[in-house]
RNA sequence: GCGCCCGUAGCUCAGUUGGAUAGAGCGUCUGGCUACGAACCAGAAGGCCGGGUGUUCGAGUCACCCCGGGCGCACCA
């Protein structure tokens, strides 16, 4: 999966460039430094802001303009030069006192030329003229040309606010994520992908991408089966009685059924004469019929909920649960059937062990089953049906009706087979992302040959099965949790999280202890503010370190799951990009507390005054890397991987740290000097803060 | 058996698509709080990038072969 992915991604993203500047941002000296929540909204959101179709998005492009200009001018020299038409990429330099570009493009030539690159590179530092923004060429290295920029140009072009409008696309993006069995409590696996997509979704959104967000419910699952059946044949529980369980605030339900769950799975292994059970209550659920039935559906409405809100304390949202009971009753598969049986994409096979059953060949020797003998489908099966309603392709479409309206104003939709509802307005994506863990890899695969075999190679090459590797337990955490390991796993590296076994880290109690940690620090550290206050505090901390936990990893890393680094608020973790912000935006409210107000920055700050500041440089490096946040979320986003954008924001914040300790701002006595660190200062903490929104984080008013 | 992923500092992980002297956090050791709050900063020690052979100006990165670990390969979802 790994190449073709990467592939997908390089072709999507390479033509595109910008990201959203958070508008209020611009409008903030106006309201004045006093109230912090005014000029970070959406700490949790920035949903509705992608939400709404009409936003202009603007960017600070300068760093790209003057790359582009470099790319465009060596270029056309080379062409000249050297007939010649060579592509290359503009690299950052090893060290920061090499400059802040550097131009590989001697050492391709030098293949092509037969010449030393040295030779090469020193001809084009010297041939090359004058480039907009640039201030000098050098040949370094062996054979690089590193490029120096005119530091008094960047500082003014940044402060001048040139900017671009992102390129509206007409194109919707189709994310799906988090997808838990409604029949238990979220675990840290769940958080993991729900982070991810969501996080992934903020990327796109920022950029100006339209997303649409789905959240697929398979209420009709073996999952949910198992938890009805453990109601009806284990604890003989009504659907009535399993109501009032629901209705009882003293019941954590999302957690009586993780333990119901992993109680009836266990029944189920050792009591093999009960499997009638199973298929019993499957049938029931797909006839609608009967207690069991309505316990199912009790059941899963009731831990969509759980799960929902589970997310939301998360900062996660979606647009639209399609739901597999809808799947089911509006006969999604029949027409999947008849386009695949017609496009000749699967066949029926007359003998061998898949006798009797419809199979799409090529992946493996027999092929995949996806109509058993019996003329039931498989769950790839639904799931191809799904892909091709995702890209419109199905000749069908759900109803909908709204299920809820999130605190920040957006809709949740849930699908419906009740004909007079609304209809049309979600699914024709022209790309899909599902995120899904690596281990699904086979069926993800499954689902875009059954797309290929039907003749819609476009649309397979837009399918991105979005992987992740998955999220276990250390041996350390097990302990922690008291879970006895046998000999066999006492030996390996991690534990897999298992619900059939109740084993796994619950999200909500994971939230609960960082909060709580949270909290702790923030009384010590500032008993005399309000209770509530304090508590909003540590929980926008505790879901910072969480989110970011959860994102510093790579994608197809493994996380091995210990409570000691999940709850630590030092070094490389959310806290410390929030704290970073928090005395950048403490610097700005000390000034106002002093009397002073905010310099008229364009009125004060020349070009030249720009120039001489920033030969320091420590305020230079501050300054650039500050200014990178557009390109840093475009380059995680070609990449994939928001990982990227979580390592950028640690390092901006690291940048500002350093500088925050060594210099004064407020004390400083040159005024020029004062101005331009206020300024600095103003521009670091958007910039962060714009990217912290990315990442799903927001800043805490005080620390 | 076949396929995919991983192996980088004591530990946990990055490494900008093949580039310059391999980085960060934690941990260890040393130093720094007078509110722009130390949830921080500075410094030190710490590396055969699992091993080997290739490809080329250049390899942690690409190819092949080993070694070690993980995950898939159901008429389960």
């Amino acid at each position: 999966m790994g190449l073709s992915e990467t592939r997908h991604f390089a072709a999507t993203h390479a033509q595109t460039v910008h990201l959203a500047e958070d508008r209020l941002g611009f409008a903030w000296y106006s309201f004045g430094i006093r109230h912090p929540a005014v000029f970070t909204p959406r700490a949790r959101g920035g949903c509705a802001q992608g939400r709404s179709p009409g936003l202009v998005i603007l960017v600070f492009p300068v760093f790209h303009t003057i790359e582009k200009r470099v790319h465009g001018a060596f270029h056309a020299h080379i062409q000249v030069r050297y007939g010649v038409d060579l592509a290359f990429a503009i690299e950052q330099p090893r060290q920061s006192d090499f400059g802040e570009m550097a131009v590989p493009a001697a050492f391709q030539l030098a293949k092509q030329l037969r010449q030393a690159p040295k030779k090469i590179a020193s001809e084009l530092a010297s041939e090359i003229g004058p480039i907009e923004g640039v201030a000098a060429y050098e040949a370094a290295g062996n054979g690089y040309i590193n490029i120096r920029l005119d530091r008094g140009a960047y500082g003014a072009g940044l402060l001048g606010g040139e900017s671009e409008e992102a390129a509206a696309s007409g194109e919707k993006i189709i994310v799906e994520h988090t997808n838990i069995n409604p029949n238990k409590a979220a675990h840290i696996g769940h958080l993991r992908n729900a982070t991810l997509g969501d996080t992934f979704v903020r990327m796109l959104r920022a950029r100006g991408q339209r997303v649409e967000v789905q959240n697929y419910i398979d209420n009709t699952g073996v999952q949910v089966a198992d938890v009805a059946a453990g109601f009806h044949y284990l604890e003989r529980k009504s659907a009535a009685e399993v109501k009032a369980l629901i209705a009882d605030p003293a019941v954590r339900f999302d957690y009586y059924c993780w333990d119901l769950y992993a109680r009836m799975s266990a029944y189920y292994h050792d009591h093999p004469e009960s499997a009638p059970w199973r298929s019993a209550t499957l049938h029931a659920i797909e006839a609608g019929e009967g207690d069991i039935a309505e316990l199912a559906h009790l059941v899963a409405d009731a831990i969509v909920e759980k799960h929902l809100a589970t997310m939301l304390r998360l900062g996660v949202e979606y647009d639209v649960l399609p739901r597999e009971s809808e799947i089911l009753h509006l006969q999604f598969w029949a027409s999947a059937f008849e386009l695949l049986k017609d496009r000749k994409a699967i066949y029926f096979e007359t003998e061998g062990k898949n006798k009797g059953c419809w199979v799409m060949p090529g992946l493996s020797e027999e092929g995949k089953v996806i109509v058993r003998s019996d003329g039931t489908v498989t769950y790839v099966g639904k799931d191809i049906a799904y892909q091709l309603w995702k890209f419109g392709l199905l000749g069908k479409d759900f109803f909908y009706r709204r299920f809820k309206t999130y605190p920040d104003g957006g809709e949740l939709w849930v699908t419906t087979d009740d004909p007079s509802a609304e209809r049309g307005q979600f699914g024709h994506g022209s790309r899909v992302y599902n995120v899904i863990d690596a281990r699904q890899s086979y069926l993800q695969d499954v689902v875009v040959a059954g797309l290929r075999g039907l003749g819609y190679e476009e649309q397979a090459d837009r399918s991105v099965h979005f992987s992740y590797e998955m999220v276990a337990l250390s041996p350390r955490c097990c302990a922690e949790l008291g879970i006895a390991l046998s000999e066999e796993d006492r030996q390996r590296p991690y534990v897999e999280v298992s619900g059939r076994k109740g084993l796994g880290v619950k999200a909500d109690d994971l939230m609960d202890t960082l909060i709580a940690k949270a909290q702790e620090e923030v009384d010590s550290r500032h008993a005399e503010s309000a209770p509530e206050e304090r508590r909003r505090v540590a929980t926008q901390i505790a879901i910072g370190a969480l989110r970011y936990f959860l994102l510093k990893f790579t994608r197809n890393s493994v996380i091995a799951f210990d409570f000691q680094e999940a709850l630590s608020f030092e070094g490389d973790t959310g806290p410390y990009l929030q704290y970073a912000a928090v005395r950048a935006r403490n610097i700005l409210r000390k000034l106002e507390e002093r009397g002073e107000r905010l310099p008229d920055f364009a009125a004060e700050l020349s070009r030249e005054a720009m120039a001489r500041q920033l030969q320091s440089e420590d305020f230079w490096q501050v300054l650039l890397a500050a200014s990178k946040a557009d390109s840093a979320v475009e380059r995680a986003l070609t990449a994939g991987e928001p990982a990227h954008v979580a390592r950028y924001a640690f390092q901006l914040a690291q940048a500002f740290s350093n500088f925050y300790h060594q210099y004064s701002v407020i004390h400083e006595e040159n005024r020029e000097k004062k101005v331009f660190l206020l300024w600095m200062t103003d521009f670091f903490r958007r910039q962060l803060e714009r990217t912290a929104a990315v990442l799903g984080i927001g800043i805490p008013e005080y620390m």
